[in-house]
DNA sequence: GTCTATATGGCGATAGAC
DNA sequence: GTCTATCGCCATATAGAC
C-alpha cells in the first residue's frame, strides 16, 4: 500500500471520529508514523487532506445500490431491499457514517452541492420513483428523506438511545432496525406484526 | 443582564455554529465586549464554560411538553400534538438543536447519562407509554426513537436536501414537515391523503 | 468585576539535508 | 520520498493593577 492510501485511511478514521479542528498534522504522523514534513510531500495543507479523506471516504458508495434498482420484483420488496442496503452500509462503515453527520453540520455550500450532486443524487433518483410508486399521493422528497431519517438515525441515536427506558441490546442490531423501519413506512405505526 | 449570562447567550451561539474547539475565548470575549480575563473571572476553564452552556441551553427544555401528556383526548391527537410540539422547538431553537447534535455526535458517556436521566428521560417515558398505545404490538422504544428521527431528520438534513431533486421550499415548514410525519407515523407510506 | 500584559505551549507549515 | 529542525502564529490561561 502506498503511503498516501496509508495516509487516507488513517485520516479517514481520525476526521470521522474527532473532525476537522481536532485532528493534528502531528497526531496524523504519528499514527500511520511518519513525520509531519512527509504527509506535506503528499497533500499541500490541512484543508486538502481534509477534502480529498472525504472525497476517498465517499468514492465508493454512490454505486453501493445499484443491484437494488435493477431488481424486477414489487416495489414493497425493493424498498425493503434498499432499507437493508443502507443499514448494512450505515453499520459497516462507521467512519464514512459520522464523516456524513459531520459534513451536514458545518453545513459548507459548496461541499452540500458536490456531496448532492456526485454521491446522493442517483440513489435518491431512485428512491423519489420508488416513493411515488408506492405512496403516489404523497409528497415524494418528504417520504424519501423520512426513509433516509428512519434509517440514519438508528445508529445516530445510539450513544444516547442505551441510557434510554427499554433499551436493549438487540436494537443495534442492523436486521432488527431494517425489519422495524420497514415495517413502520409500509404500515405505519398501526397495522401488523412487529 | 448580568454579564455571566450575557457571556452563556453568546458562548450558546457559537458552541452550536462552530463546535467546541473553534469557538476561541478570545473570539467570545470580542463577542460580548469583554476581555479573556473578564470571562476567566465568570468560569475557571473553557471546559467548564461549554459545560455549563450545555446545561443553560437544555435547562427549560425539560418540561415544555407537559401540556401535551396532559392532554384528556385520544392516543392519536397525542401524537399529533407532541409531533407538533417537538417540531416547533426543532425549528425556533436552532442552537439547542445543533448542540444536541454536537453532543451526541461527541457521545462522551457521562455527558450521554446525563443528557438521558435529565433532558429527555421524562418525555421519552410519556412516548413510551403512547407508543404501547398506539401500537401494542410493535417495540415501543424503536417506535419513540423513530417518531424523535422522524422530526428531528427532517431539520438536520436541511442544508444538504436543498440540492437534491424534487425539494422546495415548502418541505422546510414545520406545519408541513408535521403533518407528513403524523401521515406516515399513523398510517405508513401506503394510504391517507398527502 | 474588568482591564492590559504576558507566560507557556501546541498548531500549521517550511527549509534544507539525505 | 522521508527526515530533523525550526519559524511564526494563535491558543488557553494567569498576574497584577485599577
Amino acid at each position: 500500500m502506498s503511503s498516501k492510501e496509508k495516509i487516507l485511511i488513517e485520516a479517514k478514521k481520525m476526521f470521522a471520529e474527532k473532525g476537522f479542528s481536532d485532528v493534528t498534522m502531528r497526531g496524523l504522523a504519528k499514527a500511520v508514523n511518519m513525520s509531519v514534513a512527509a504527509i506535506y510531500h503528499h497533500f499541500p495543507d490541512k484543508n486538502t487532506l481534509y477534502l480529498e479523506t472525504v472525497q476517498y471516504a465517499f468514492a465508493d458508495k454512490a454505486q453501493l445500490f445499484s443491484e437494488v434498482w435493477l431488481l424486477d420484483s414489487s416495489a414493497e420488496k425493493r424498498l425493503e431491499l434498499f432499507v437493508n442496503s443502507l443499514v448494512q452500509i450505515l453499520q459497516s462503515d462507521h467512519e464514512f457514517h459520522r464523516l456524513i453527520q459531520r459534513e451536514i453540520l458545518a453545513g459548507n455550500t459548496e461541499r452540500m452541492k458536490m456531496l448532492a450532486e456526485d454521491v446522493f443524487k442517483e440513489q435518491f433518483c431512485f428512491l423519489l420513483t420508488l416513493m411515488k410508486e408506492i405512496a403516489p399521493e404523497k409528497d415524494a422528497h418528504l417520504s424519501a428523506i423520512s426513509v433516509l431519517s428512519l434509517c440514519k438515525h438508528h445508529f445516530e441515536m445510539q450513544p444516547l438511545r442505551q441510557y434510554l427506558p427499554e433499551w436493549n441490546k438487540c436494537h443495534e442490531q442492523p436486521d432488527v432496525i431494517a425489519k422495524h423501519v420497514v415495517g413502520l413506512l409500509l404500515n405505519g405505526l398501526k397495522e401488523s406484526g412487529l
